[in-house]
DNA sequence: TTTGATAATGCCACAAAGTTGCATTAAATT
DNA sequence: AATTTAATGCAACTTTGTGGCATTATCAAA
């Protein structure tokens, strides 16, 4: 359920997220390392690796799945309540260091949330 | 892109929509239906609801595509805003009627939210 | 350094969600 | 009743993701 052994297909898949800051979609993983290892070995490394707390997991707007290096998380404690933000012009997604206050619900115990943001980036607004 | 007939599939699936507060999810609305009407129609008939503004869609936790009635929407201003709450427990989906205040972001325009609350509902709780 | 246990991978087949094209059916209009 | 065309059914397909099993490669122990 965890990494045991540090092959090629790990590093490389790790490289990728210490260098990039942005997320990563599943399906664009797949494909830009689709001469490397095959399609199901990423998805099984990329599980791995969030159960050891080293990147989280989320749904995008359309539904997809993505990953993104953690920041605040270990295999303990997943920071997840952080919002993610979707640049609707480059399609870029990243996490966003903030606090979203959850509001308390009449009625209803609230254990987790989710918060997809969408609009521009700095980039896409000049 | 509207709907121009009012044929048995829509009034059938607009029936749903009025006699449920919950959220319905398309896979689940196809497998009800799935004696009525096929499943390539219920996708359309939502798409075309949706377009109206009569229902609204948005991605579940797990990804799925998940559709609920309209309450302040039109087809001129749809307001998507409000979170979405689902039960850990017995799966139910509803809107909530909250206003969540989404943060000012440095450097990003935000036009649009989606939350999704994950918890408890009142009849689980007890 | 070689050997052995088993974690990790590749491959293939499959599953589930959603889409597209096209022929047919059935609303609504005349 | 006839006509127009929106809506549906069907089948084939795409995309995303999963599971089984044989093979490979990592790591530890001899």
């Amino acid at each position: 359920m965890t990494i045991k052994r540090k092959t090629k297909s790990v590093n490389t898949i790790l490289s990728i997220f210490e260098s990039r800051n942005e997320a990563q979609s599943v399906v664009d993983l797949v494909d830009e390392l689709k001469e490397d290892m095959n399609k199901t070995t990423v998805y099984r490394i990329l599980e791995r690796l969030e159960n050891e707390g080293r990147i989280h997991a989320f749904t995008g707007t359309s539904g997809l799945k993505w990953y993104a290096k953690c920041h605040q998380c270990s295999s303990h404690h997943h920071n997840d309540t952080h919002p993610h933000f979707e640049c609707k012009d480059c399609g870029k997604v990243e996490c966003l260091e903030v606090n979203i206050t959850i509001p308390k619900i009449e009625n209803r115990h609230i254990q987790s949330a989710n918060v997809m943001l969408k609009g521009q980036c700095a980039e896409c607004m000049s």
